[in-house]
DNA sequence: CGAAACATTGTACTTTTGTGCAGGTTCGCC
DNA sequence: GGCGAACCTGCACAAAAGTACAATGTTTCG
């Protein structure tokens, strides 16, 4: 029983033969090999967007449970793709070793979305999540002032903006980020705006 | 790794046993004995029912992934003990083989419970979970090479990182981020980046 | 009171980002 | 063959972003 990865560039093979040594990959989904499989992954381009989820339905009308895999998770897409029938959703360039973990789960039945989607999707808490190391963003070690830079960074801000709305310098905006970078270990704005919207970005390939 | 059965009446210890050689049980739910095990099981009266959940996240505090087992399944009931942070709900009489498939999956990161209810929670998250915003990104506008790059910011990579993932020279990640911005509306990478994942971003003035 | 944390800003400098202008290539299509 | 679209790139430049070192005032707390 193998796995099917349906992708049409097909970059990620290699990747993919590291994870299962019986992986198959193909451009387009054909339902007679993927009755064969295991389960059957299928990795989703952004653009056409309506064309999702009826791909992951014709792939589950195969019967083998169904993996998508999104360039760019969401929320959104996690529920629809769920609900399309979808028995796994990952980040695309997941790595070898939590695409096994995926394939062991759902191929027994369960369900697997990234950590921090289970959370948002079942609505739970912060203090709750069991399992992995959550990854939760420590904003308790940021002072007022720096949570303040942070949530407008968040929302898309430059520095002239946020010292114009906070009425500093924009040196000061900079003395703030700096610390802010350090306390939340990332790297630039533009990995502060996705953790703060508690997006895993790319340095964390998890 | 054992695993834990919090049970008050202790009836179904044998059940336990044979499907897990480290099987415990116990009539009460102590914190330090859970923090060892590898998943903790509860067995959930159908009496107090008010109280289920609150048994459910005591036991999750404790760190390891946690099992509802109801002797009478119900879509409400899995939603609320899964919100309330457990990882599976099953049958309280589930065969051993059964429940070594469901502790496979739920100590794994992944969520189990029985197949008929998978769907119908899934859709009931939809209805109790605020619809993101229906602000659908032109990405038909971009070109494949376009929407790699684009694909690449959203996950917080900076232009060196692109160019070498996808093999070109950073020049031309600018002049595709360049068309990007132009075609998406966006004024810089972190717009781009908040856009790509369904994000609002500042309202930008100019 | 004094240490420590916080908030603020300056000068100066390096690095990244983003744009303008000016080319190249390849490929499909009328 | 010519044309346009997509792709790729170099040089130059401006504008942000980010860092290093330094300093001053405020608040907080033991």
């Amino acid at each position: 029983m193998s796995r099917l990865f349906i992708s049409r560039s097909g970059q990620l093979r290699e990747r993919w033969a590291a994870a299962f040594e019986d992986a198959r990959a193909d451009v387009g989904l054909d339902p007679a090999a993927a009755a064969g499989c295991a389960s059957v992954w299928l990795e989703l381009d952004t653009a056409r967007a309506a064309r999702r989820e009826a791909a992951v339905r014709d792939a589950v009308a195969a019967g083998r449970p169904v993996i998508a895999m999104a360039p760019v998770p969401s929320e959104a897409d996690a529920f629809a793709l769920l609900q399309a029938g979808a028995r796994g959703y990952c980040h695309l360039e997941a790595a070898p070793e939590q695409l096994r973990e995926i394939a062991l789960v759902v191929e027994h039945g369960g369900l697997w979305m990234p950590p921090e989607l289970t959370q948002r999707v079942l609505g739970l808490s912060l203090r709750v999540v069991p399992t992995p190391p959550p990854q939760v963003l420590e904003l308790d070690a940021l002072t007022s002032r720096e949570l303040m830079v942070a949530e407008q960074v968040a929302r898309g801000a430059s520095n002239r903006e946020i010292a114009q709305t906070l009425s500093i310098s924009e040196r000061t905006v900079k003395a703030h980020l700096t610390a802010i970078f350090d306390k939340l270990g990332v790297r630039d704005r533009v990995q502060l705006a996705l953790a703060m919207n508690n997006i895993s970005t790319h340095s964390t390939v998890n």
